[in-house]
Order: C-alpha cells, then sequence, then structure tokens
DNA sequence: AACATGACGGACA
DNA sequence: GTGTCCGCCATGT
C-alpha cells in the first residue's frame, strides 16, 4: 500500500545481485543498474549503497565504476583496495 | 515545485 | 591512456 514498494524495488534488486557476486569478481554500478532494470540510474545504485551498507552486508567493496577502480570520496577507498586485494582482484595502481 | 548534490557513464580533446 | 564536459536521475533541502 505503498508506492515506495515500487521504488524498493530497484533496491531490493541492486542488492539481490551485489549479494550475487563472486569472489574475485567485481561489478560497475551501470552494470547493476542495468540488469536492475535501469541502464541509467548508476549513480542511484550508488545512493543505495550509501544507504544500505550498514543495514545490510553487501561486498559494496566488490562495486567499482566503469573504469575499473574506486571512486568513492574519503578514506574508505584505502579500505576498498585493501579487502579487493584479499578477494584477489587487482586493478590499475596508477590513480 | 525548484534547486543543488552525487561511491557514475559515455563522449570528446 | 588521461583529463575534462555533459547528461541521467533519485534523494535531500
Amino acid at each position: 500500500m505503498k508506492e515506495a514498494s515500487i521504488v524498493q524495488k530497484f533496491t531490493q534488486d541492486v542488492i539481490k545481485i551485489i549479494k550475487a557476486i563472486p569472489s574475485g569478481k567485481v561489478m560497475s554500478y551501470g552494470e547493476i543498474a542495468k540488469w536492475a532494470g535501469h541502464p541509467r540510474n548508476a549513480r542511484q545504485v550508488s545512493y543505495i549503497l550509501h544507504s544500505m551498507t550498514n543495514k545490510h552486508e553487501l561486498p559494496w567493496h566488490r562495486v567499482i565504476n566503469s573504469k575499473g577502480k574506486i571512486s568513492m570520496t574519503g578514506e574508505c577507498y584505502d579500505v576498498q583496495k585493501g579487502l579487493l586485494e584479499k578477494e584477489g582482484i587487482v586493478f590499475s595502481k596508477k590513480r
């Protein structure tokens, strides 16, 4: 009875996809958004992660941008890099 | 309702 | 391959 449920449909879908990411793999926001049925909502995917990270155990560290690198603003970048390396993931050292 | 913001993506120089 | 600009769209004020 809440239209919000429809909006969260996108959120739930994104969460399910991210949780389905296998170890040693990474997905870009655009890819996830496209699989969720909203190929232009890459930005919203990042927004969802911000909202869910502390409520769901999402491997958000496996979610990166299309450039194959982490974008985040802040120290979290270092945390992600460490987690990714622990998963066996390596990306361009430049930038 | 309108404006500003943002863990992005793609195109262009 | 790197740097810069524009566009997409939900969320917050």
